[in-house]
DNA sequence: TTTCATTTCCGAAACGTTTCGGATTTGATT
DNA sequence: AATCAAATCCGAAACGTTTCGGAAATGAAA
């Protein structure tokens, strides 16, 4: 392996000098950037990072962790995100590491673990819960770290994301707006920042429109095909008389649903409304379905390189900060919805 | 943070031997080693492995670099082998870097980068093409590595790999002692040591029962549903008289297979017998067809942790060499194979 | 008490880089 | 020719660990 060391002596140059003009600092002249560049292809030099990291502080190393053994299709954002979020950060120049724990790993001691250990300097947080340990913790330690959704309103830490309670509130607005009264939710897992958020616009829409609370309309689960037939079904079944609308929290709910209505003889939309929230995955399009579907829409993917440009701005302080966002969503009127009869 | 320096100096003893104690050395007294303990814990050690890096030459991270954006369901099996390789490297305390290059990015360069960089004890390859020149480099390199799948038969690397060649030979033959003699094969996409492997087995199979090869009845492609739908229609529109039996190479074909057959009017296993090969992907389970699927059968599952076995015992030289291995399929007769009309 | 092996310890060097503070050279200006 | 600022360079220290070679302490055997 070559080294600073042996450049210089191949240059007569002092090893501060080659350092200097190898992190092109302006302390040294034109030509001599250039012999050392040269040089460097030549003996085939490319810098120790893990020295260089000792010096810095920094190791160019960020992390997401999850946990337990990530199966499809409940995941299948999950898997887009690390996928999106390794190239984002492969090209700015830092490594991405990928952390699986054994389900029900407590984190924070897996947080405290890698945060110790030295080897990051930022972590991206997804999955976030109501009362996140993980940020508390990554706060109090006074590590970079952004989050994919967020912790509470208005947080004060870095985040990207999507406008949940607004998704849900204008989709119950479009919905009573067209004169529906009883509106289902097809809704995430419980105890998710994002799940609660639609709830909570769900409600708020409701009240809007004078609309009485009735829990038999929210089903929570996971956000796959199967569980929405379920869901559905069973809805369709406690309440009487039936709901004429149903928001589905993302497509693959939707397609259960609209699976499940077709089961029960009912059509969309004369006899049920439906609505969903469309985060654009490239293994599932929202205009495949039939009738074609009302969503609100914000691609998760927008989300890659601003969660990237937020963190990196995080860990190297000489860069400007790259404020967190909410991105705002699209609304699309297709065929799934109508008036009520 | 706490070094090494500070616990020494709060125990009066040198750095030598807190860094002796802590790597429990056993030239450091029983007594000694707790009070390193006890201390460590008190003052919230925990060595910086930056800097041991430096000194031992070893990183503790090994990498995974993949082509282009990952998106489902065609790379379904890829997320699981990341999900489950990260989780085994965890355990180990290896950290797994993921890098996701760019779509069509010259792998050569990303290797040597990566290896120049010296951030890496080893490497993972997936994806193994027929003359794959990750092989060579990294051979060359000397960086130690391991292949899921391999390149060449009978390779010097190491691999973990299923007997893709086996597989396909004993689908044939069963089929042909059923009475089959036009056999279909939807196969993977071309180029992959896997696909090839599978299409060897194929025709030695074939020239076993003294069965004459048709091209027209190999289909190669992305392994997902639509693809299968697609080519079984146009195989048994081309070929007259039309394949007795399909061979699908991984279970989602055999989803798209049946639909296709489902459509053209034809029964399983009575017009066509159906056999497949069971990756055994938590996404899909060939339990559920109807009817019941026929097919070979080897867990992708259980790769992850020889995987992880086989590259930690090529970096740790202290380790006992782990073997390559080449695991044996089952085979398992269900009801969509059936004696040729 | 002496000897010697065993156990337990330690100082100093090394890993490859960055950076601090200061030194030298250059070239224009007096 | 002297002066001074700007441009360019350099030595040495530092980052936190491991390891090499040897030293000191211990305790049993002579």
């Amino acid at each position: 392996m070559t080294t600073l060391k042996d450049l210089s002596r191949h240059l007569g140059l002092s090893v501060t000098q080659v350092s200097r003009a190898i992190n092109d600092h302006d302390d040294v002249s034109a030509s001599t950037k250039e012999r050392v560049r040269e040089a460097a292809k030549e003996l085939g030099y490319s810098v120790n990072l893990t020295a260089r990291s000792l010096v810095t502080g920094r190791t160019g190393m960020v992390c997401l962790i999850r946990d337990g053994h990530l199966n499809l299709p409940e995941h299948t954002s999950g898997f887009e995100v690390i996928s999106g979020l390794s190239m984002e950060f492969s090209q700015r120049g830092y490594q991405f590491n990928l952390q699986m724990t054994p389900e029900g790993t407590d984190p924070v001691k897996v947080y405290k673990k890698a945060v110790a250990s030295g080897s990051f300097d930022g972590f991206i947080l997804t999955d976030a819960t109501v009362n996140d340990e993980r940020v508390a913790l990554l706060e109090e330690l006074g590590v970079p770290f952004v989050v994919h959704g967020r912790v509470g309103e208005d947080p004060k830490h870095a985040y990207f994301d999507i406008d949940n309670y607004g998704v849900a509130l204008h989709q119950v607005r479009h919905l009573t707006k067209l004169g529906h009264k009883r509106i289902g939710l097809l809704n995430g897992r419980d105890g998710y920042v994002y799940s609660e958020s639609r709830i909570d616009g769900y409600k708020d829409g409701l009240a809007e429109a004078g609309i009485a609370f009735d829990d038999r309309l929210i089903r929570s689960g996971p956000m796959i095909e199967d569980q929405a037939l379920i869901s559905t079904i069973a809805m369709f079944q406690d309440i009487n008389p039936a709901p004429t609308a149903l928001i589905c929290s993302n497509i693959l709910l939707a397609k259960g649903a609209y699976h499940a209505l077709s089961a029960l003889n009912l059509s969309i939309p004369q006899d049920v409304s439906v609505i969903a929230h469309d985060d654009v995955l490239s293994s599932i399009r929202a205009s495949a379905f039939y009738p074609a579907l009302t969503v609100t829409k914000s691609p998760f993917e927008d989300g890659y390189s601003v969660i990237a440009d937020i963190l990196c701005s995080r860990i190297d302080p000489s860069q400007k900060d790259v404020e967190s966002v909410e991105v705002p969503f699209k609304f699309i009127e297709r065929a799934s919805t109508d008036k009520l009869a």
